[in-house]
DNA sequence: GGCTTTTTTGAGCGATCACTCAAGTATATA
DNA sequence: TATATACTTGAGTGATCGCTCAAAAAAGCC
């Protein structure tokens, strides 16, 4: 008997990260997101209950199709190169809706305030590092990368490089490309 | 026969430019600054003009004083030591409102609107880029670094690793002075 | 002390914020 | 087709935003 809802809620979830992601938390006003995902107010909040609530799942979406890029990626080139391919590719993202990463503009646009979504987006980022040292480990199991290294150390390193790469590569004055290939250069020297 | 202001306009720059370092643009209203700089609107609008007139002093301010710390840096340690200690310095600066970046901040908080802020913000990553990249060219000059590397990527590379160091430093689950002391050590193999 | 000039004060402006809700509309079942 | 059950609509909520301005207070000069 009910009536089925005119918007697809999965396309409209991943049109409001993209708006959060290019715009920031306090930039992306519900007038905003009305305009873009086309919804009245009362639509949105039956809908998503509230800003943050949609955000929340914005950023869940984010750090999911992360990981399991990540990870698609490691089954295409292996654990090394991977993460060899993983600076490039971030810089290169051509339709993305911005460079850097959601999750740490989020983190550093919220964590002064102690806001939920702050720590959520470091939840997330501690999801990504786990990531990266599990690929470090397998590299290091396959011979790849010296013994002598600490996978958690070098995943802790190769993140925050990454991020300082996003960021980097939002400029207009700096040469991502070249940071990006000296980052995958690195990893050859373990 | 004027009334002087009962205020002092330099400490007042710099207790906006704390507040502003830690809570961003957006999350820094008028109400923070008036309670913070003790100062009604008022006083504030004749003292200052708007509250971006305020951000653009603070800028201002924060880029000045970098530079200066850093010059001052090598004078004492020479281009590779000052190069050398600054991530070290950076991560255990204990009385700084936010480990991150202030221009990095502003930069990935307000470029997607194309906000002036963001524009003087990146203006000033790029003397700070230049700065890095005198250092490097004078360890070059010295011979403390391979006459093989072009100085300007070497500074892109370090700002982006500092600035990514920089923010993984405000994380409860990093070690950042370890990646501050892998970013030093990369230095001794150029 | 009297006058001028400036600063300080704080009530309050219009705009925008995130959000609510009652009325109108469309759809699936009976 | 009639009814029940959602969804859609958009005017409007109180709160807060950056900011203005006229009146009150204070300091420098004669």
């Amino acid at each position: 008997m009910p009536r089925k809802p005119a918007y697809d809620r999965d396309a409209l979830i991943a049109q409001a990260r993209d708006l959060f992601w290019r715009q920031g938390w306090a930039g992306t006003s519900l007038k905003d997101l009305e305009r873009a995902l086309k919804l009245k107010p009362g639509s949105f909040y039956a809908a998503f209950g509230s800003k943050d609530a949609l955000y929340a799942l914005a950023l869940e979406r984010y750090a999911d199709e992360g990981v399991a890029r990540l990870e698609a990626l490691a089954r295409e080139l292996g654990p090394l190169g991977a993460l060899k391919a993983q600076p490039r590719l971030v810089v290169e993202a051509a339709n993305a809706p911005a460079k850097a990463c959601m999750l740490a503009k989020t983190f550093a646009e919220l964590s002064a305030k102690n806001h939920d979504l702050a720590q959520l987006a470091a939840t997330h980022l501690s999801r990504m590092k786990t990531c990266f040292a599990d690929l470090f480990r397998q590299a290091q199991a396959q011979g790849q990368i010296g013994a002598d290294h600490d996978p958690e150390r070098l995943a802790a390193r190769y993140q925050s490089d990454l991020l300082g790469l996003r960021l980097s590569a939002e400029r207009g004055d700096v040469d991502a490309r070249q940071i990006a290939a000296d980052i995958a250069a690195d990893l050859d020297r373990l």
